[in-house]
DNA sequence: CTCGTTTGCCAACAATTGTTGACTTGATCT
DNA sequence: AGATCAAGTCAACAATTGTTGGCAAACGAG
């Protein structure tokens, strides 16, 4: 049922995920997403309950990958790579996640979740032998996952300045040995 | 010269970057430094200045790359990457640089600089186009980063897992492309 | 309308933080 | 020995933080 209060919900959600992407979970303080939201800090205490509850709501996060059984096995990397860059850029949710990943054990938590329970299947699918299936999902983190820390939170300059075809055409042929290539 | 104070620095320096690694910056407190240095706060004080002059202390670092001239071009990413893991092992500079970037702009520039100043000759001396060059030193930072911040930092249990060998042995391929494959 | 519940704001608390200054100890040099 | 200066200790400040409880207004059910 909806509530009277389900505006200002979404309201702190949206600004704490933008804090939370923009500052990180420690800088990004509860009067600085409440000022964000228009509302009283106090607020975002009564909705949440705490920092940390308000930063597990707000790390809901789904990556929606597509169906790829489909898809030729040869472009599964670009076809991944492709939709990782895209959900990245218009959803900051995974950058806040990143971010608060270094000090906040609920953010590991979470995206060590979303790779084993979101990426490992496709990996499944795909992979030549089942045991290596969560040693090719890590490796996939490791690039998918730099390519952002690179891209959107330390912003090297080179590594900002490539367009999506080209982000595509470097980072595919490594997402699909990782996925299929031989060890 | 040699001054009186040098051990207390030294220790002082040794505990920050401890510190820093396994909390970041924010959360790596002046006075829990201290205290692993069994020195008063107001130390730390006197001989960095500020919280900031003590992490740019200790974020001083130097990845010794060897030279790599002599390296037959196809074995440069084994070396690389080799390299690399044994560095990150022995020294938690590099992870404490890694954590505090997130939100410390201080550290985003070293790790900018590391990569242009020390990586970029080695990229520079073998990449096929010298225009290419930052683009491809920026792809081996995303992939060697990503390793750290999965391994190191978020302690993705597959990652963790690999073995020094094994570990090579997936990403070598990856850093041979980058630094010298076709676009 | 009336009552209870929800929504919101205000002020304050307790804890922690980086940082500062005054004071004491100890070594070094004349 | 006495003077000088670095090294170290102690206590406190000012600011910020997450968090709490009380109170006023708005709403919805009866």
């Amino acid at each position: 049922m909806p509530r009277r209060s389900d505006d200002t919900r979404a309201a702190i959600l949206a600004a704490a995920r933008s804090r939370f992407a923009a500052d990180g979970f420690e800088r990004a303080t509860i009067r600085a997403i409440a000022a964000d939201a228009r509302i009283d800090p106090s607020m975002v205490m009564r909705y949440y309950g705490n920092k940390e509850g308000l930063f597990a709501a707000a790390a809901e996060f789904d990556l929606r990958l597509p169906d790829l059984r489909e898809v030729p096995a040869s472009s599964l990397g670009e076809r991944l790579v492709g939709h990782f860059l895209v959900r990245w850029e218009e959803d900051g949710t995974l950058v806040a996640l990143l971010r608060a990943a270094v000090s906040q054990d609920a953010a590991v938590s979470r995206i060590t979740a979303i790779f084993a329970e979101q990426v490992g299947p496709v990996v499944a699918r795909h992979a030549p032998d089942p045991a290596e299936v969560p040693t090719r999902a890590g490796l996939v983190a490791t690039q998918i996952l730099g390519f952002a820390l690179c891209r959107y939170v330390l912003r090297l300059p080179p590594v900002v300045a490539l367009d999506r075809e080209a982000a595509v055409g470097w980072l595919a042929p490594t997402i699909q040995r990782y996925l299929t290539g031989a060890v």
